[in-house]
Parts: C-alpha cells; sequence; structure tokens
DNA sequence: TCAACTATCACTTTTGAAACGG
DNA sequence: ACCGTTTCAAAAGTGATAGTTG
C-alpha cells in the first residue's frame, strides 16, 4: 500500500485539504474569555524570557534548533470557541476534542525522529460552575487526577514526516473516569484545562531526550463538562462538528444561520462568525522558537501583528464574564502565541561506550554524546532519509511482521473527521493569530509584536543530558506500556541516574544497545502520572527560561537537513517555552510525579546577562501553573523495562488504535 | 430540590471489507 | 493475479434528552 503516509513526499504540502481549514476567514477579535487567572503571573515571570531575542550577526551560527516553530492550524476555530468560552465534553467512555488540535510543524531536522506528546494541565485551581451566563469559579479545584499523556500514533517519527503533514491529536480523547483503563486522558468536570502539546527529539523510545520543545495555545482552553452548559457553545459545536449535522436545523445548513452565520453557505464552522466577529488581518504571524534572527525569512517577511487589531477585540457575542483571576495577568496582545514552553527536556544518553551504533542516530547533543547516522532500512512509516536504523534483522520476531502492517496503515493523523471542511473558497485557511487576544493575558500581556515575534534568547549552555526529577523521591520507575508498534525498535540509553535524581528507578539498559532492539509491538497504553498528595513541587522561575534543551547541534549534526520552507511561510507558528516557564500562581491540587522527565529545578539558570537588553515583555501566559511533563508507568514492575511491551503485547496483541498514552499510574492501561 | 452525571436515542461521518471492472 | 474504484454495512462520534445520583 502506497500511502502518502508512507511517502510524505507525496503530500500536496500546504494544499492539502486539510491544510485548507478556515484558510479564508479571519480569526474574530477576542474578548477576554477566562478568567485571568494568574494574578501573579507577571512577577512569577521572569520579564527576560519574553525578551526579543537577539539578532545574529551571523546567520550562520543558527542552527535548527533555533527554527522549531508549531502553528496551531485551526486557531480561528478554536478562537471562535474560547471566544464563548469553550466547553470540552467528557464522559465515562471517553469522549473527543471538539476542535480538535491541529498543528503544522516546521524546524525540525527532517532526518531526526521526534515523538509528538499531548496533555492537559489544570489552568487554574478552581471549580468552575456556569452561572447567568457565565463561568464562575466556586470553589477549589479537586484534588489533581493522574496525568496522562497521549502520544501521537505516528510517533516516533522524522522530522520530516511531521512537517509534511497536518498533526492531529483528534484521537484524543477525555473522560471522567478516574478509574479509566482505556488509556484517555483523565479530567475533572467544570474544571478548566489547558492542553500541551510536546515535541520531543527521540533517538529510540527509550532515549528520549536531546531536546523538547512545548507548545501551549492559550485559546485552546477550555472547560470540561459532562453536559454543555453555553447554548452558545452547543450551536457552535453543532455548526462545526460534522458528526453533528443531525441537529442542524437544515442538515447542512447552519443553524440560525441567517441570524448568526449569514454568510455562511456551507457548514464550516470556521466561517460561522465571521460576520460577528471584526475580521482579522489576512497576513499571519510567526513565532519561531528559539533564537530567529530578526532578518529570518520565517520572520522579516512576517507581519507583526497589528496593534490595532488587539484594540479591538470586541466580538459580537457578548463575551462571557469570567471571573477575573487573572487580572493583572500580562495581556498577550497577539495571542495565539502559545506559551512557550521550554526546550530543555533531556535525558541522560548512553555512555560514550554504546556498543549499539544501529541505535544511534545524528545527535544534537555534541557536549553529551555523540549519535551517527548510519545507513539503514528506510521504514515506511520514517520516511525520508533513512536516518533511522530499521531494526537489525538479528531481532526477528513474530512481532516483526506486525510491526511492518503498522507501519503501513494509514496513519490516523490523515483523518480530518474532526474538523469541518473548508468551504468554497480556497483560499488558505488563516493561521493568524495575530488579532486575537487570549483571555487570560489580555490586560498587562506585553506587545505580541514584540514579544512573539521576537526569538527567545537561547543563552544557556548546551544542555547536558539529565533525567529531571523531582527532588521528592518519588518513584520514578516508568515503562511504557503503550508505545506504538513502530516505536518498538527504540530502546532506553543507559541511564544512569545521578544522586540528583534518587528515585530515578531506570535499569541500566546498556545490553539493549548491544542487542537489537525489541520488535514486539507496544500495545497503545497510557502513561498516567499518579495521583498523589504530595504538593506539586513549587514553581521556580529561575528555571522557567526559554532556554532550549535541544543540544547544540553542529552543522555537521545534520547532513541531510534541508531547509524547511514552511519556516518562511506566513503562518502563525509558535516558538516552544520552556516547559514550567509559566509561574505556577495558582497551586494546582497536589500531585506526585512520579518521573519527571523536565523539572523546572533541573534547568540550567539563564543568565540575565545573555539577555538582550531589550527584552520587554514579563510573560507571555501566565495563565496556567507550571506542569513539568511527567513519564512513568511501571505497570509490570518485575519485568525490566525493554521486556514490558513484550508482556503487554503478548496480553493483547495490538496496539491501540487511536494512539497512545502515556500513563504514569500503576494502573495497567489497555 | 437541584446541580451534576449517566444511559440512551437518532443522526451523522468514518472506516474497511467486499464487489466489480479494467 | 493485480490494481483501482465503488458500494455498503458496521463502527464510532455527535448533541439531545430523560432518568439517576448525591
Amino acid at each position: 500500500m502506497l500511502t502518502m503516509e508512507m511517502y510524505p513526499s507525496l503530500a500536496l504540502g500546504p494544499q492539502r485539504i486539510g491544510d485548507c481549514f478556515y484558510r479564508d476567514r479571519e480569526p474574530p477579535a477576542h474578548m477576554p474569555l477566562f478568567p485571568p487567572a494568574c494574578d501573579v503571573a507577571p512577577t512569577g515571570l521572569p520579564s527576560r524570557m519574553l525578551g526579543p531575542p537577539p539578532v545574529p550577526n551571523n546567520p550562520a551560527n543558527k542552527t535548527q534548533k533555533d527554527e522549531v516553530n508549531m502553528e496551531l492550524e485551526n486557531a480561528s476555530l478554536w478562537k471562535q470557541f474560547s471566544s464563548v468560552g469553550t466547553e470540552m465534553i467528557i464522559t465515562k467512555k471517553g469522549r473527543r476534542m471538539f476542535p480538535g488540535l491541529k498543528l503544522k510543524l516546521s524546524g525540525l531536522n527532517p532526518s531526526l525522529r521526534y515523538i509528538l506528546l499531548l496533555d492537559i494541565i489544570p489552568a487554574d485551581n478552581s471549580r468552575y460552575r456556569f452561572q447567568g451566563g457565565s463561568w464562575q469559579p466556586v470553589g477549589k479545584a479537586e484534588a489533581r487526577l493522574p496525568d496522562r499523556v497521549f502520544i501521537h500514533p505516528d510517533s516516533p517519527a522524522t522530522g520530516a514526516h511531521w512537517q509534511s503533514r497536518t498533526i492531529s491529536f483528534h484521537y484524543a480523547k477525555l473522560t471522567n473516569n478516574t478509574l479509566d483503563s482505556q488509556g484517555h486522558i483523565i479530567l475533572h468536570s467544570l474544571h478548566r484545562y489547558q492542553p500541551r502539546v510536546h515535541v520531543i527529539e527521540a533517538r529510540d523510545v527509550l532515549r528520549w531526550g536531546g531536546g523538547q520543545h512545548s507548545f501551549v495555545f492559550p485559546e485552546t482552553q477550555f472547560i470540561t463538562v459532562t453536559a454543555y452548559q453555553n447554548n452558545k457553545i452547543t450551536e457552535l459545536k453543532i455548526n462545526s462538528n460534522p458528526f453533528a449535522k443531525g441537529f442542524r436545523e437544515d442538515g447542512m445548513n447552519m443553524l440560525n444561520q441567517s441570524v448568526i452565520f449569514p454568510h455562511r453557505s456551507d457548514n464550516i464552522a470556521e466561517s460561522a462568525y465571521t460576520s460577528t466577529f471584526p475580521t482579522a488581518q489576512a497576513t499571519s504571524t510567526s513565532f519561531p522558537s528559539v533564537p530567529l534572527p530578526q532578518s529570518s525569512s520565517s520572520f522579516s517577511s512576517l507581519p507583526v501583528p497589528d496593534s490595532s487589531d488587539t484594540s479591538d477585540p470586541q466580538p459580537s457575542i457578548p463575551p462571557i464574564n469570567y471571573p477575573s483571576i487573572l487580572t493583572s495577568s500580562p495581556t498577550l496582545s497577539s495571542s495565539t502565541t502559545p506559551s512557550l514552553q521550554q526546550t530543555s527536556f533531556t535525558f541522560p544518553t548512553p555512555p560514550p561506550s554504546n556498543p549499539s551504533p544501529e541505535l544511534l542516530m545524528s545527535s544534537c547533543s555534541p557536549t553529551t554524546n555523540t549519535y551517527h547516522t548510519i545507513p539503514e532500512t528506510i521504514s515506511p512509516h520514517t520516511p525520508g532519509d533513512g536516518s533511522f536504523p530499521a531494526a537489525p534483522s538479528t531481532c526477528q520476531s513474530g512481532l516483526q511482521d506486525h510491526i511492518s502492517a503498522h507501519s503501513l496503515l494509514p496513519q490516523p493523523n490523515q483523518s480530518l473527521q474532526d474538523e469541518p471542511i473548508t468551504n468554497e473558497n480556497n483560499s488558505p485557511c488563516d493561521q493568524s493569530s495575530a488579532v486575537f487576544i487570549y483571555p487570560n493575558t489580555l490586560h498587562t500581556n506585553p506587545d505580541p509584536a514584540s514579544v512573539t515575534a521576537q526569538p527567545l534568547p537561547n543563552p544557556a549552555p548546551p544542555p547536558t543530558l539529565q533525567c529531571g526529577l523531582t527532588t521528592q523521591g518519588a518513584s520514578t520507575s516508568f515503562a511504557f506500556p503503550s508505545i506504538p508498534p513502530h516505536m518498538q525498535n527504540l530502546s532506553f540509553a543507559n541511564v544512569s541516574p545521578g544522586p540528583a535524581h534518587p528515585a530515578l528507578h531506570l535499569p541500566n539498559l546498556s545490553h539493549q544497545a548491544q542487542a537489537p532492539p525489541l520488535s514486539a509491538a507496544f500495545p497503545s497504553s497510557s502513561f498516567t502520572h499518579p495521583s498523589s498528595s504530595l504538593p506539586h513541587p513549587s514553581f521556580q522561575p529561575s528555571s522557567c527560561l526559554a532556554v532550549s534543551s535541544t543540544p547544540s547541534l553542529p552543522p555537521t549534526a545534520h547532513p541531510q537537513s534541508i531547509p524547511n520552507p514552511s519556516t518562511s511561510a506566513p503562518t502563525t507558528a509558535y516558538p516552544p517555552v520552556e516547559i514550567g516557564a509559566i509561574p505556577q500562581f495558582n497551586p494546582p491540587a497536589p500531585y506526585r510525579p512520579d518521573m519527571v522527565l523536565h523539572h523546572p529545578s533541573l534547568l540550567p539558570q539563564l543568565d540575565p546577562s545573555c539577555l538582550p537588553s531589550s527584552t520587554p515583555p514579563t510573560a507571555l501566559y501566565p495563565a496556567f501553573p507550571s506542569y513539568p511533563l511527567r513519564l512513568c508507568q511501571d505497570p509490570h514492575p518485575s519485568l525490566s523495562i525493554p521486556f514490558r511491551h513484550l508482556y503487554r503485547q503478548h496480553q493483547h496483541g495490538h496496539a491501540h488504535p487511536q494512539g497512545s498514552y502515556l500513563d504514569m499510574s500503576s494502573r495497567a492501561v489497555f
């Protein structure tokens, strides 16, 4: 079966159907939707963090790590919902998100593999109730539930793979069932959440690290409900979601179209509110992840959000009056800029003596390890350059076929069903977020033009690979019960937790490097962050710097790297922000991370002197607390990590068809 | 009593296998 | 036998609604 998934180069690029959604519509101006949830944010987040990046004198010094961008492709749809107050249904059996997260990535090394993760963290510490037409905080949030991370089913895939298509997380499901065994993301009802997307360089499944880029799109915040509270949201969902066509008054036509959507001629939600919202500028803004010269193509050619757009964010639809939790939160004028989370999530690297060269690939961590790209068989799933060695021939098992078959399956992210089809207007979906004012940051955020359009400084030295762990000594053993089948030839690095990570329970997996990668399929599952009564690690502003964890790459480290056309595309892309960069002004319910892949306290301190003097802003998105990405689970502690997936494979036989989850809890999933 | 939750319904889209023809 | 297209039924997703729960 020849598919574009296998050969992304056959894709139509930016003109693919999925890429065309809503490009003919401008995002509406926005009124504050959610309560500014963090008053202390401005103070908690170092202002230098948002400072404009220094303009490199020598463009040649720019490395790819400086260009990782993520664009919320259906940002305008999200903004429509956000302008009303996005509600997400959660059910016991799990409910998909609508709108879904449709993303475009650029700036990745085409030859390196990356894992994409989705997690959803509490946006604040309040429970909400819909009263008087608006959401009001009515009390303290429930204890935090086990955090699960949804692994994009394509993971790991090459940068070329991710960049060649729209990345959709529509398979992720939300549930309020705390005993969920399906690997869905467990959330509390009537709480406000913020999705995050993490791009993790993965040399192999057990050897993550080398770089992590986390992206937060504030407009994707939502309040979980078991039944819609706001009629406007219901209306929007019905008009936007193809599955809800049956509830439209006249089939494919919009409900109350003549009133609310006078210009609509189809069922595209994206255009639903165009008549009610001011039209945004057609141009979009790109926000590179890390230091990029202002003169770079991805930047200079991109218009800075017009301040006028932010001056009149009043939507036609009366905004919901959210309590002003974040009255002093910084204003983000160009709000689709994701809160940048970091890039400093690293893992221990294998010792130089790692005898498994076939597992190695181009590395970007010159200071800690060197990976070599070797010729290999190109996996159908990781098309492109063949930088990723296929499982050695010595690794023959009955599961091999399973893996291959899986790799040949059409990738789920090709499904676009969760988003309405674009209307007859074929103009590109407006990716611009320039006019979007994120509610939570509306008031005091610095000028987006100076904030988001400026690359963040990267004064941090090449990070050493480390396993970020909490200092609480929580259990840190973890497994990957739900690794997609094509991830099986990945192995853990020889983890050698140091004294700083006493709880790390990773066995020395160097033998994996010596032995062929296991090819057994990983049953999809989820990693769950176990709920805990222990307090959440306090946020440490010092670690909230936009420091890229992506190791510096020597120019030769990416022999196959190619220019990424998307970097110059006028789209709304955002630089990654450091995980934990968001101040924890409103401490969330306590939890006990079993393993913290990234922890602020472990991040290199940012030397203020390295920051540009012109650094203006104080914070981008202070609206939610810092939640490090935590990966951990050990459903079968008796098995060494490399074999647990075999155990699970034997039990279940098939990977979860809708993606994989990292379940940090002790519960077995799938 | 009421807010929140759950199961069920009708309707829709999606998906994949089977049928068909070249 | 192979390949591509079409057809169709099952699976899955959707909001609405009535009933249940605490």
